[in-house]
DNA sequence: TCTTTGCCTGCAACTGCATTGCAATGTTTA
DNA sequence: TAAACATTGCAATGCAGTTGCAGGCAAAGA
């Protein structure tokens, strides 16, 4: 079962909410689905997203992807078709804080259309 | 009533959410402050903040800021303390994007520890 | 092989936050 | 004063996330 959704999640373009893989399985329960997602992020096999949207989202972790502040991608939703894309390749630029202030996660989601969209 | 929750909003340091609001008026709805809320941001009064707590946080917004890209500044949340900040001085650098994304809104929150705890 | 142990699954229920409908009250305007 | 509108409060709902418990399945050990 794990091993559908695995396989599932690692097919996807866009990050994938619980009720998208409900909706892909729907002969699971969601619990099934949701200890399943929790698990595979425990593992450090896909990372949490939350866009704003009042729902997490789920992508695969790329390889060595440690979810570090070094590590860390933006991910773009876009406000036509609804998805979440991770952009691997725009990477966070250092960002001067003020004094003190020390950081251990950054998130950075950007909103707007995107390319299949616009 | 309202000018009571705008008054508190404004002598706040630090992003409020709408328990934080029922807890500083006891005497008033909790429905009463939400959309209290609701109005101020609409007006342009304040902006929300999705900081992935789970609860929205509202702060004031300054002077000429109209939450567009260009204004957006970085929101830190202290995971100690659990308040969260407006950092307006931490601009959000330009990100190169792939072509064709044409983004609308940024949402940058860093988390770690604030000054006021380390 | 039989039993024990532990993980996986599913049902039910609960929590917390956000949101809406409706009635009552207060306030402005004609 | 009466009508129109805004504000407040109560109740109820919706939705996402989460937990407890019991049954089932499979691996490990006697």
């Amino acid at each position: 079962m794990r091993l559908l959704v695995l396989d599932f999640l690692f097919k996807q373009q866009a990050a994938v909410s619980l009720n998208d893989l409900e909706a892909a399985f729907h002969r699971a329960d969601r619990i099934t689905l949701y200890r399943t997602l929790k698990t595979f992020e425990e593992k450090g096999l896909v990372h949490s997203i939350v866009d704003g949207t009042g729902s997490v989202k789920y992508a695969r972790c790329e390889e060595g992807c440690e979810c570090a502040p070094e590590d860390l991608h933006v991910h773009f939703h876009c406000n036509l078709c609804n998805e979440t894309y991770c952009l691997p390749k725009a990477r966070i630029p250092e960002i001067a804080l003020p004094e003190n202030f020390k950081t251990e996660e950054i998130s950075l989601i950007m909103k707007g259309t995107c390319a299949s969209c616009s």
